[in-house]
DNA sequence: TATCCTTACGGAATTCGTAAGCATG
DNA sequence: CATGCTTACGAATTCCGTAAGGATA
């Protein structure tokens, strides 16, 4: 069993099982890929892979029952090597950080600076996705961090911790009728509504008061960013609903009024995500802590080691 | 990085920095494991041991950090083949049992006589040992399971799991004076004293409830098993004390007289040991269900997944 | 001086990529 | 017939054990 082997398996795995894109991905021929996970599974006694003819289409039983520990066995080996970088690089390092655009664009920033204030050696990565995209770069290793307002720990091999609790508001161009009177769900949804693009930034709470209410709201527009929200709704396309947060670098000037609406939406919670089982180099623990004091490294690191469920195959 | 230089760094920490003796454990020259550990060294840009001129001494601090990523590693490594054993071999497999002489003895023939009924196929080994050693064949994979009536689980990397509860008992000769009326610590002292070695048994708590009634009894001679006890009490040498379970099979015939002591030591807890984050066969859960019915597989392993520093509420 | 680690060296085994073969959709 | 995995083969590399060297207790 070596290392190689392992990676090869996973690759596959992530691959959607084409050994060839697989090759690509570690730099090497495909036929070495090929016989690495036959080596590997002559060497356990067992098919990892369902081989139709001359195509691997997916994973046996005991494919599925050895993959957790693949997984397992490659992330340690980065963990590894990270607590020996803590004493080669010191200070020095990448720290690579991926958000939701809400996250990167207005919680953010303060977190930065404090960061690279105090760690000017480490180079910072920021990268912006989905959810689900920041799912997959914690999963790939290609961030070590991530944050976002949505539950970013149903894959096991995850764990989040919320970092901060955060509310809507609606903004309007100035002059606006909303502005005139308290604003419920009902009055609101007379008028098109502009908001976040579904799974983005508390859109779920936004639908779930809707329907609550029995109300279907014209969603005029959707978009990934408050920004552009802010953006149409000063166009006069419609009534805006953000979270708080994106409001409070608005300039003096602004044509924009903000309505709190904190009582008509539910409360969100943002949280950070990191691998489970795994360590990061310490700086990274140091940056969580400057975003959100109560996470200290302590914190982090308990949550890291909670328990895990391994799916065992059934037998 | 490769698994061969892992097993080196293993090794020669588990024997004391000699890379001779690290050469002959794992069948291969001195100058092989010298090599190994070196370039996993030069690969990791930190060195782990330290070095007296050319004699190895000690972990570094990267060492120190980088060991329990080693053993974990090597452990995931063994946990994936017996991941795929379950596939290749079946019902067929080698169960590999440490327990000291008492419940080797007493608690464990029946779990044993069980066990070999419904998996004929296992191959049982039996290895008996002081709860250190135990401790020990657990954390080098000399045994699977450990089963001992004393803490297992000071060790991190092992996991203890109570069993069941248990009290001493006090032997003496037919027609032996403690018969007539009732025993207390004070009559008990009054009289030689044979029992357990210490660390054996439950020793601890005797050793307790004499030093907390300020009594010195006179050991006359302490053995490492009942058997050797009840030898020596027979032969009037003074009167024993043994774990309860050991008088269940006496003879009818018995010239020794038991006298319940639950009242005067303290309760004493039996446990079975695993390591921790480790996968064991699917037969090695089945026995320790046998042997304690309420450790079932999914008890065990959620206790083999839970953080390290959480305790084990006490029975 | 005995023990123990490192360096040096050469043969053997392994590894890996290219090219060809063959099955599938 | 284009894609994708396996087999075959040869070159390059790596691996590993023996032998010699040097340091320490």
């Amino acid at each position: 069993m070596n290392f190689q082997q392992l990676r090869s398996v996973r690759e596959a795995v992530r691959r959607g099982f084409n050994l060839t894109e697989v090759a690509q991905a570690l730099h090497t021929s495909q036929p070495g890929v090929s016989r690495q996970i036959r080596e590997l599974e002559d060497e356990l006694g067992v098919e990892i892979f369902v081989r139709v003819g001359k195509r691997l289409t997916g994973l046996t039983q005991p494919g599925a029952a050895v993959l957790p520990w693949v997984e397992k066995l490659l992330q340690d080996a980065e963990s590894l090597q990270r607590a020996s970088e803590e004493f080669t690089l010191g200070q020095t390092g990448v720290l690579s950080i991926a958000a939701t655009h809400s996250q990167a664009r207005y919680a953010l920033p303060p977190a930065v600076r404090d960061f690279r204030a105090t760690h000017p050696q480490v180079k910072l990565q920021m990268h912006q996705g989905s959810p689900e995209q920041i799912m997959q770069m914690l999963i790939t290793g290609v961030a070590d961090i991530g944050i976002a307002s949505h539950v970013l720990a149903d894959r096991p091999e995850l764990v989040a911790l919320p970092c901060y609790r955060w509310t809507h508001s609606i903004i309007v161009p100035e002059g606006h009728a909303l502005l005139d009177g308290p604003v419920t769900l009902q009055r609101l949804a007379e008028f098109p509504v502009i908001t976040y693009e579904v799974g983005l930034t508390g859109r779920e709470s936004i639908d779930d008061a809707f329907r609550r209410a029995n109300l279907r709201p014209d969603m005029v527009l959707t978009a990934m960013d408050a920004d552009v929200i802010k953006t149409y709704v000063e166009l006069g396309l419609g009534v805006g609903i953000v979270a708080s947060i994106a409001l409070e670098d608005e300039p003096e000037d602004s044509k924009l009024r903000a309505i709190d609406a904190r009582n008509l939406f539910s409360i969100n919670t943002t949280s950070v995500a990191v691998r489970r089982g795994g360590l990061l180099r310490g700086f990274a623990y140091d940056f969580i802590e400057t975003f959100a004091g109560h996470l200290t490294r302590d914190v982090v690191e308990v949550a890291q080691r909670a328990p895990q469920d391994i799916e065992q195959a059934p037998l």
